[in-house]
DNA sequence: ATAGTCTTTGAGACTCATTCTCAATTATTA
DNA sequence: TAATAATTGAGAATGAGTCTCAAAGACTAT
């Protein structure tokens, strides 16, 4: 897959900006593994391989990234803001664990629907949809 | 309304703790109004009143109203937490419009009703839900 | 009342994720 | 190659939220 590539490449062109080797790094590393990810280990990550990128460059390409569509700011845990893919992975809810952290994803057509005609009632457009729960997961509650 | 006071009362005994005057101030002030907050509106608003409560009490008291099931966290808005009443209120979720700020509050039990059921086929224990989505209001978009 | 024991408080220092600044570097165009 | 604009890394700055600590308050037992 390297549909992202494109997406960001065309994003970038129709803002006058340019898909720089550290953007580049960036998104590859991004788009590298499908899981959610904070900048922290999104940076440690990176430096395995490349020790020429620094922070400052992720901070500034991951607003890009969400503006181009790609990713989305999904969750807040322990302070730090976590992103997950949006291009190439279907909508879903997460439903969150507050013992251990336990992160279970789920299909969410119906929730959308239901908060599309909820919306359409309030003369509302939506462009992102936030669904989800906080609990304890089967694990946790058997001890 | 004033049954607020019993239950933090009741909540803080049940903990050993004791119901300060900052504390009454807090809650009191909290539940002066109903509307979603942080905690630089809730300190301004306690200090046209009282000079003498500091911001240090006001974050350790948040905790607490929360614990005991008063109020929950609901938003995170330009950096900053926010909170809302839950004791007294039904719930609902929120529909925020990215270009004014405007929240518009719906009632939720379908979307709960399905929560629920995905939950249970998880194994999944859920404590609080968050229903929402970002957009553009009637407002903003007719312009 | 008084002393002893906790809890709580205000003030301000501190933490740490995120943003900003700026001089040096890079990409692109002329 | 020179000019121009965008981009970068390093580190300073910001600011919401947390923590520390000595002083103040609440409560209990004398
Ligand atoms: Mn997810
Ligand atoms: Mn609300
Ligand atoms: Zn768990
Ligand atoms: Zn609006």
């Amino acid at each position: 897959m390297g549909n992202e590539n494109r997406v960001f490449g065309k994003y970038l062109i129709s803002k006058g900006l340019k898909l720089t080797k550290p953007r580049k790094i960036i998104l590859d590393t991004v788009f590298a593994t499908h899981k959610h990810f904070n900048v922290d280990e999104l940076y440690d990550l990176i430096r395995k391989k490349h020790k020429d990128v620094s922070r400052a460059t992720i901070y500034r390409t991951i607003p890009l990234l969400v503006d181009s569509g790609l990713i989305k700011q999904s969750l807040r845990c322990l302070a730090k803001d976590h992103y997950e893919h949006t291009y190439g992975h279907d909508r879903h809810l997460h439903l969150i664990c507050e013992k251990c952290g336990k992160i279970i994803e789920v299909e969410s057509r119906e929730t959308e629907n239901i908060l599309n005609e909820l919306a359409k009632k309030h003369n509302f457009n939506i462009r992102e949809f936030n669904v989800g729960a906080k609990g304890i997961c089967k694990k946790c509650r058997n001890k």
